[in-house]
DNA sequence: CCTCCTATTAACGTATGCACTATTTTGTCT
DNA sequence: AGACAAAATAGTGCATACGTTAATAGGAGG
């Protein structure tokens, strides 16, 4: 048995692919995602490195996947700067993402869902109604998405799961800013639980129209909140 | 002066970011798409690296990039594998595709578009007849690519070209490896000619119509594309 | 004082080096 | 000979090193 010179980090875990790139890559997300990272904020890969105890290889890669989904550009020389979600970008995920809503939930009434995940879309439902009861906004954030993702993610079409998401997750971007600038989002219950009884009884057509009418009131708020928050195109 | 020995590689180029990473990217994403590099196809990164005259450094950025969209895997001692285009995939991309050209096609209704930009849609439609009289499949092929793309690009949602893009160089993909087994597209050039008048006459209902009804007729017709080829899920 | 040119610095993009580990190969024992 | 253990091998993932170049600072000239 040949003696190696264990340096350091002793590499406890052993299954996966990736560890420093993976933590890397989910930790400036999240940070993009939650606002600590600031759009325009910028930071070079060194910085990052050092922050995140690992060297530049690793944090690179997962700048590189970063750019790759808009969150961040890599500017030649002053490492990555986070993107602004300009009203234009905003509008336009709202826009693609009510398509592929609409057929997810088209696709949902198509077939028959099991009790159970019928029960899932119930409590997401619910737990929308309860952070409203307590004017929790946050919370009610929350909750929406929750209910997004598991609409699109119950539709089966894993292509569509994918690219929905990762517009979802921008959205939840755009909302944590937003939150504080909206209205109470009386309607938003009340239209998800008409898709869902929608689904319930099998009828795509109510279903994508009830959906349908939901985003053009939305997209018509979306441009007041655009106002308020001063985000220009 | 300090007189630096220039070792190699006189970095002729100027202008833009990443050479290296950015030319490993296109050339392994093209022998994919082009089918050089068949499904289940395995190459090491040194391989490559080796291939294309770099390091491992910049071939490796281009694997990261190629893997989160899906069209290798990393499998971690074995370097990269080519990702099969699975039945269910296909379908998949299709349909989410389906939505997503419905909704360009019914904004490009929505507003008036240039003469010029009805001229280069009109010139994509002659091109696909052409090849169709010279019964050249191949032609005919890239000619629907490009209506297709085309079509999106005008669209003027950069976030839905972005998306749409990609799923439609996927279906090239698949459209290269299917073409041989596909009757001859008659109807294609019939609907596509008739969208394209929908939406000189700004007629979003009817686009929507037509392109809905081409999408449903090819998704019958890919059952049989993909039993001939005897790809399953 | 402002402008232009030069020298320095700093950061990226790429290359190379290294340790860890899954796989394969070799050798021994039954 | 077949099965199991031990060692060699090979390839990734990460760290580090290096050359190039954009940005900046400093100095000279107008």
């Amino acid at each position: 048995m040949i003696e190696k010179p264990v340096l350091e980090s002793s590499m406890a875990d052993a299954g996966s692919a990736n560890r420093q790139a993976e933590i890397a890559y989910a930790r400036i997300k999240d940070a993009v995602i939650r606002g600590e990272f600031a759009p325009g904020h910028q930071a070079l890969e060194q910085e990052l490195a050092l922050r995140f105890g690992m060297s530049r290889t690793p944090v690179r890669e997962a700048l590189v996947r970063l750019a790759q989904e808009r969150y961040i550009e890599l500017v030649p020389r002053r490492g990555m700067r986070v993107s602004a979600l300009s009203a234009r970008e905003i509008r336009e995920i709202n826009e693609v993402l009510g398509g592929l809503e609409a057929q997810a939930a088209e696709r949902l009434a198509s077939r028959k869902l099991t009790a159970e995940e019928l029960a899932q879309l119930d409590a997401a439902i619910a737990a929308m109604d309860r952070a409203l009861e307590n004017e929790d906004l946050t919370a009610w954030s929350e909750a929406d998405y929750h209910f997004h993702r598991l609409l699109v993610e119950l539709c089966g079409n894993r292509t569509l799961i994918g690219i929905a998401t990762q517009l979802l997750e921008k959205a939840h971007r755009f909302r944590i800013i937003s939150t504080p600038q909206r209205s109470r989002p009386v309607y938003s219950n009340v239209n998800h639980a008409a898709v869902v009884e929608a689904i319930r009884r099998g009828d795509p057509q109510t279903a994508v129209e009830i959906h349908r009418s939901h985003k053009r009131r939305w997209s018509r708020e979306l441009t007041d909140v655009l106002d308020r928050l001063g985000i220009d195109e």
